[in-house]
DNA sequence: CTGTTAGCGCGTTCAG
DNA sequence: CTGAACGCGCTAACAG
C-alpha cells in the first residue's frame, strides 16, 4: 500500500520538548524522574507547558535501556482457561500495581513449545524478572531462568531442578481436609481424579497426601487398576474405606474414555442412590444407566458391614472436576450428583451453581505474594529459595454433606 | 555449558559476540536479520559459535529503539473473568504467532481508572498497535488511541467518538436467533437481562434487537418496572408474547437485589412448573418459593388464552446468566429449570453441565480477525474504519427444548 | 540550578 | 563481503 509507514504525527522525543521549552534534554530528564528540587519554578512550568503542548510521553524502551531496568516482569501462565490462573492475575496485578512493575502476561495454551518461546522472548525483552506457573516439563526449557539467569518465582508448583522462590497452595494440608472432611461425612469409597503426573509437584503432593490419608496407620494399600502407559489407579484402604487413584489424562481423548469407564464401573457397582430420599428425585428418562447391583469390582459391598458403600471422587483441580460433572452428568443425568459425591480442588464459578464441595486456593494471595518475592529478588535479596505455603479454605455444599 | 555464567547477569550484547568471533557488529547483525546471503560460510559458522558459547540473545529493546518497531502490540482487556475475553485471548495469540507479533495483555479488572493507566502504559512502550476490548465509558481515556494515534482494533463492543475498525459478534442476528428460538419453543413472556447499557454498543445492540423482535409489527410496548437512575425493565408484546428489559448492575448488589426481586415476582405470577412432567421432578424440600398463583403483575396468565404464561429469561451474556443462574438456584432449588427457562448470549463452561442453551460466539475467531486487522493497520493499510460482525451458533440445551 | 558530554545495544549508511 | 561511524531516545556523570 503507502510506502510510508511512517504515523501521520511521529511522538515526540524528550528532543523536542527540550526545544519546545527552550532548555536541555538533562532538565526534561530529571522533570521526568521527580527531581523537582533542583529545578527552578520558572523551568519547571515552562517544561510542563512544553509536554503539554506536545502531548510527550517518555520512550520506555528508551528509558530501560539506558537505566539498564524497565520495570517489566514477566508472567507465563500455563492455562489461562483454568479460572485459578485468572484469579492469580489479578492478584498479580495488584502487586504489580503497588510495586510499580508492569507485568507481560504470557500464556502458554497448555503447549511446551509456546512456553519454551514465550521464555525466550521475555528474556530477550529483558524483563527484570518472571513469575512462572510451568507446565510439566523438565528444567531445560527454564534454562534462562533463576540461577544464573533472571530472578524467578513459582507458582503453584515447583520444578524438578530449578531452585526458586514458590508460592503456592499448601497441598498437603489441602488434600488432608479434603480427605478427612469425606471420610467424615460416611464416604468410604473415595476416587481421587488428578491429572498426569509428570513434572507437576502440586499434583504429585495431593495425591500423596491422599493415599496417605487414605492408608491411615495400618496401611495395606497395593497398586491396581489399567496397567499401561500412566494410566490405572492405586488402591489403599483405611478402617474400611477404600482409596483410589485415577490418573485422567485431560489432553486425551481416548485415555480419558478409558479411565471414565473404570470410574463407572466402579459406581455403578456401588450400587443404588446414596440418600434416603434420593430415589424420589428422578429427572427420569434421562439416566443411562441402570441401578446396577452389578459387583463386578467386589467392591460396592463392604465386607465387614454388608452394607453398600457411599463413593466419593475427590478432583484434584477444577479441569478435573468439570470433566467429571460434564460426564456424570450425562451418564447419570441431572440427578447425577444423588449417586455420586464430587469434591474438588479449586472453586471454580460453576461449583455454587451445582452445589458441588471445593476447597478454595487463596489465589490472590498466591499471586500477590509471588510479586513480593520476587520484587525482592530484583532488588538484589540473596536468601535462599523460599516456600510460601498457603492454606485452602473448604467449601461444604450439598454434595457431600447429607 | 562450557563456560562459566557471567556474575551479575550480564547479558552478552553484540558487541561481545563480534569479538568473540573475532568480527565487527555489522556482521552480527546481518546473520541476526537471516541476511545470509551476504556472509561467507566461514564467518557465519564462527558467528554462530560465539552466538552459542555466549548464549546471547539480541536485545529487543534496543533493536525497537532502532527499528522504530518492537512487534509489540498491547490487549487490553476489561474483564478476564469473563470467559469471553479468555477465548478471545486464543485467537489473538494464535494471530500473533502466525504474524510475528508479541501481545502484551493487560487486564483493566472493570476499573476505568486501570484501563487508563494501561493504555497510557503501551503508548510509553511505543507498542505498534492496540487491540481493545474497551470498559464502556467515553472516547475520551481512549485518546491516544485510533485517528492520530497509534492504530487499534475495537473488540466485542466500538466506542463512541472513536473511529477504528471493530470485530464482534453480529449482535443483532444474536438476539434476535434468541429471542425466535424462546418464542418458537412456547414461552410467551420473555425477560431480556443486560447489564447496564452505558456506551456499551454491544449491549444496546442485543437488547434492541430483542425488542424489536418482540414488538413484531403491531408493537405495543410500554414503559415499566421501576423507576429511578437507569433500573427497571421496558415492556413489548408480539402476538400474546411479552417481552420485558431487566437491567442488572452486577457491580452494585444492592440494585441487583432489586431487580432480581422484580424477576422473582414475575416468575412467581406466571405460577406453576412449565412442563407436565415438571411437577414430578420436585428435589422437594429445597423449593423455598411457593407454586404462587399470585397474580399481582397481571401478566401471569394470558388475557386471551387464559393459560398460564411460560417464562423465559435471555441473558445478555455469561455473567449475567451465572447471577441469574445463582439466583434462580438459590430462591427455587437444584430444579430450578423446571419453572423458568434460561438462555444466554455466550457459552460458558457450566452451560453444558446445567444444561442452559446458550449462543456461542466465535471467539476464537473474533480474536484472530482483530489482530489481522491491527497487522493490516500497522503495515500502513489506509481505508475507512471497517467492522466485522461473525455470527452466533445456537446451542440447544434442555433448559430451553420441551 | 543548568547545560555538555558520553554512552546503553543495536541497525544502518557508506566507504573500504 | 566487511567494518567504522553515526544516531535512536534517554540517563548519568561532569562541569559550569
Amino acid at each position: 500500500m503507502s510506502t510510508t509507514p511512517l504515523a501521520t504525527t511521529r511522538r515526540a522525543t524528550i528532543t523536542d520538548v527540550a526545544r519546545e521549552a527552550g532548555t536541555g534534554k538533562t532538565s526534561i530528564s530529571r522533570y521526568l524522574n521527580g527531581e523537582m528540587s533542583v529545578l527552578s519554578p520558572e523551568l519547571r512550568a515552562r517544561i510542563e507547558a512544553a509536554i503539554e503542548r506536545l502531548d510527550y510521553q517518555p520512550n520506555q524502551m528508551a528509558r530501560g535501556l539506558k537505566r539498564g531496568r524497565n520495570r517489566l516482569i514477566g508472567m507465563l501462565v500455563a492455562d489461562l482457561t483454568n479460572p485459578y490462573s485468572v484469579e492469580v492475575l489479578q492478584g498479580v496485578e495488584a502487586a504489580c500495581h503497588a510495586l510499580g512493575l508492569m507485568p507481560l502476561i504470557c500464556h502458554a495454551a497448555n503447549e511446551v513449545e509456546m512456553e519454551r518461546r514465550y521464555l525466550q522472548l521475555l528474556t530477550t525483552y529483558r524483563v527484570e524478572g518472571v513469575i512462572v506457573n510451568a507446565l510439566g516439563v523438565r528444567e531445560e526449557t527454564l534454562r534462562p531462568v533463576g540461577d544464573g539467569g533472571i530472578p524467578a518465582v513459582l507458582v503453584d508448583r515447583s520444578v524438578e531442578g530449578l531452585v526458586a522462590d514458590m508460592v503456592g497452595l499448601d497441598n498437603r494440608a489441602a488434600a488432608e481436609l479434603g480427605t478427612r472432611h469425606l471420610l467424615d461425612n460416611g464416604f468410604d469409597d473415595i476416587w481421587f481424579v488428578v491429572q498426569p503426573f509428570e513434572q507437576v509437584s502440586s499434583r504429585q503432593l495431593r495425591e500423596a497426601a491422599f493415599r496417605e490419608v487414605m492408608s491411615g496407620a495400618g496401611a495395606k494399600g497395593r497398586e491396581g487398576g489399567l496397567g499401561g502407559k500412566g494410566e490405572g489407579s492405586r488402591t489403599g484402604s483405611k478402617g474400611g474405606a477404600l482409596g483410589h487413584t485415577l490418573v485422567l489424562n485431560l489432553a486425551e481423548p481416548a485415555a480419558v474414555e478409558r479411565a471414565l469407564a473404570e470410574l463407572d464401573r466402579a459406581i455403578d457397582a456401588a450400587g443404588g442412590p446414596r440418600g434416603a430420599v434420593a430415589n424420589a428425585t428422578g429427572n427420569a428418562g434421562r439416566s443411562a444407566a441402570r441401578s446396577a447391583t452389578d459387583n463386578a469390582t467386589g467392591n460396592a459391598i463392604d465386607s465387614a458391614t454388608g452394607k453398600p458403600r457411599r463413593i466419593a471422587l475427590f478432583a484434584a483441580n477444577a479441569p478435573v472436576a468439570l470433566c467429571l460433572a460434564l460426564h456424570l452428568k450425562a451418564r447419570y443425568g441431572a440427578d447425577w450428583q444423588a449417586r455420586v459425591a464430587l469434591l474438588s480442588i479449586d472453586d471454580p464459578e460453576w461449583a455454587e451453581l451445582t452445589g458441588v464441595t471445593t476447597i478454595r486456593q487463596p489465589t490472590y494471595e498466591i499471586g500477590y505474594r509471588a510479586v513480593e518475592f520476587l520484587h525482592e529478588r530484583i532488588e538484589g535479596v540473596q536468601t535462599t529459595a523460599r516456600d510460601c505455603l498457603l492454606p485452602g479454605e473448604l467449601i461444604v455444599r450439598a454434595s457431600t454433606s447429607r
